[in-house]
RNA sequence: CGGGCUGUAGCGCAGCUUGGUAGCGCACCUGCUUUGGGAGCAGGGGGUCGCCGGUUCGAAUCCGGCCAGCCCGACCA
């Protein structure tokens, strides 16, 4: 491709509103431009990209097996209706009617799609089954933020595995955890394997490969010393033990006017500190209350309330609601006594006494409850949320957190979708077997950002070679002075010959103009070409990453370039 | 969905308080000079001022409604 003619529309300044890294220099690069909120047109460049992924992608599925599908992006909604997603999925599916009036959907994901398909498999002999594609996925996200981030129109790699029993489940879900391993390697991703929920989805085993980055959404928590590795709506990790003193052998209610928060009661005279009180929160799972408790200072975790309940309807109480479930209001609610809400307890609060919690009569509290005495828990989960700091729950060591990109996530379905469906197969016996699934995403567009958000620098978007749009770019300086531009083009051929993807500048501006939209847009190696080297039969070859130029003899330039790039 | 903010040329912005028919920088086009790190001079093209309605002799500017986008939170394979 010549420079001249090529639509790389780069920008000077950072678009207004761009924050994340990735997309100020998609954007400044020329690499897309966004439509509406969570939807961008993808430019040439970055088309050149993602079609790298794919093929990083596509290697190393074909490589354990899988074999590429391309499913339709629209689906009637009997088959979302079939596995009851069509409820589940709420506002975040798009949805659409034909002109005979049917309902039919955007696809979010293809469980459904997949799982109907996979009803033509009929023997044990034919499993397992590793199905894949490459698609557009709409979700229609309450927040599309990051640039091409997280988008509502994304494109998918999405992979399912069929097996006979959870054996093969374990060994499928094995391989497509080692070739997503080598696929973020390949994209220069350095990726950590983290548990995490498995949400809406539903499944178990669930694992998300995390880029560490500050503009991704995710937390993930991490030991250094053991190498235990979550999410933080999964995370654990050892609670101090607390001294609660001598027990009171009973519950005391005193009054706390005015006293609305963990924060109020801290500072009351009176009061406890917060890992001394009890947080009583009701929230409404499935149409009915419950009471969550947790201690003072811990923060719930929502997706841990969810996943610990299997709750799939789940929201925090409207104050009316609060009120007429216990008679009081936030800031004096409590559990003693509590008898006809179910109560959910964190396991922190196992064991504690001396406790305060509110009294279920607005400006009083209790103190010296006994947790286990005085409340009747239904059933302890794990709630809180962690923090910074805090001691892994395997090794004792401190635990740290940071914020990631979820660049992959890998789980297992179970049979979930089999038995919604149907789909069996006949076992060695000659009896039908519900075939077992396992589910595995890569959004390609999220990795282009995340590799834009580790390889970069102040000049810009720094590509893995495996990656880059072009290997290439062959500036010409002083392309009006006879023979400049002549020699870049012969080089240019060349290049391309020996199997470089080469971008030749041709342009008539000035150097520093050139240079910068080379750097900007990333290219790996760039060629300068021009008058003063090639009085001397030179031209010069700069690494992109190191920034390091030498000085190489015009004829020896291809194969200079053909190493670097095979390095 | 709650809170905050913004819509004026491809990009970044000023003008709005105090109404008089739109401007700056970059980018773009032409010419000349220039050319190893974002050139200079001269000339030029480009805007339904987000949309609809209202007030007014007159609205980018004032008023009402709507739409879109961004940020924080909620939410979210």
């Amino acid at each position: 491709m010549r420079w001249s003619q090529a639509f790389i529309p780069t920008l000077r300044d950072d678009p207004a509103d761009a924050e994340a890294i990735s997309h100020r220099l998609l954007v400044r690069g020329g690499y897309i431009r966004q439509l509406m909120a969570g939807a961008y047109s993808q430019l040439p460049l970055m088309i050149r990209v993602r079609s790298k992924v794919a093929k990083v992608i596509r290697e190393e599925m074909d490589r354990i097996g899988g074999q590429e599908f391309l499913l339709p992006a629209l689906h009637p909604a009997e088959v979302w209706q079939k596995s009851g997603r069509w409820e589940i999925m709420g506002d975040e599916m798009f949805r659409l009617r034909d002109r005979k009036d049917a309902d039919l959907a955007l696809g979010m994901t293809h469980e459904e799609i997949f799982g109907t398909l996979s009803l033509e498999l009929r023997s044990y002999r034919d499993l397992p089954q590793f199905w894949y594609q490459i698609q557009t996925k709409f979700r229609d996200e309450p927040r599309p933020k990051g640039g091409v981030l997280r988008t509502r129109e994304f494109t998918m790699k999405d992979s399912y595995s069929f097996d006979i029993d959870p054996a093969g489940l374990d060994a499928s879900f094995q391989r497509h955890y080692e070739a997503y391993e080598r696929i973020f390697a390949r994209l220069g991703l350095d990726a950590v394997p983290v548990e995490a929920s498995s949400g809406a989805m539903g499944g178990s085993d669930s694992i998300e490969f995390m880029v560490r980055s500050d503009s991704g959404e995710d937390e993930v928590v991490f030991c250094r010393s053991c190498g235990y590795a979550a999410n933080m709506e999964r995370a654990t990790s050892r609670v101090e033990d607390i001294d609660d003193g001598v027990e009171h052998a009973g519950v005391e209610k005193f009054a706390t006017p005015g006293v609305r928060t963990i924060g109020d009661l801290a500072d009351f005279d009176g009061g406890a500190p917060g890992d001394h009180q009890i947080k009583t929160l009701v929230y409404i799972l499935e149409g009915e209350p419950r009471l969550v408790l947790l201690r003072g200072d811990h923060p719930l975790v929502e997706q841990k309330l969810q996943d610990g309940t299997g709750a799939i309807e789940f929201r925090p109480a409207h104050p009316e609601e609060i009120r007429a479930a216990l008679g009081a209001d936030p800031g004096s609610l409590g559990a003693v006594g509590v008898k006809h809400i179910p109560i959910l307890a964190d396991l922190a609060l196992a064991g504690r006494y001396n406790m305060v919690t509110g009294a279920n009569d607005d400006d009083f509290h209790l103190r010296g409850v006994n947790v286990e005495r005085d409340i009747e828990v239904s059933k302890w989960l794990d709630l809180r949320e962690i923090s910074d700091g805090e001691s892994c729950f395997t090794c004792g060591s401190s635990l740290e957190v940071f914020k990631a990109i979820e660049v992959g996530h890998i789980f297992k379905l179970g049979t979930k979708y089999a038995d919604a469906f149907g789909i069996n197969v006949l076992d060695e016996a000659g009896e039908a077997q519900t075939v077992i699934m396992g589910s595995y995403g890569i959004g390609l567009e999220r990795n282009i950002a995340a590799v834009v958000e580790t390889h970069h620098d102040e000049k810009g978007i720094v590509w893995p070679v495996a990656i880059a749009p072009y290997s290439v770019a062959i500036t010409v300086l002083r392309t009006d002075v006879p023979g400049s531009l002549e020699a870049g083009e012969r080089l240019y051929e060349q290049c391309w010959n020996a199997g470089l993807e080469t971008i030749l500048d041709d342009r008539d501006d000035r150097p520093g103009v050139k240079f910068a939209d080379a750097e900007l847009v990333g290219i790996p190696f760039r060629v300068t070409v021009g008058p003063r080297g090639l009085e001397s039969g030179v031209v010069e070859v700069q690494d992109r990453a190191s920034g390091v130029t030498e000085a190489v003899a015009l004829e020896g330039a291809v194969a200079h370039l053909s190493a670097l790039i095979q390095r």
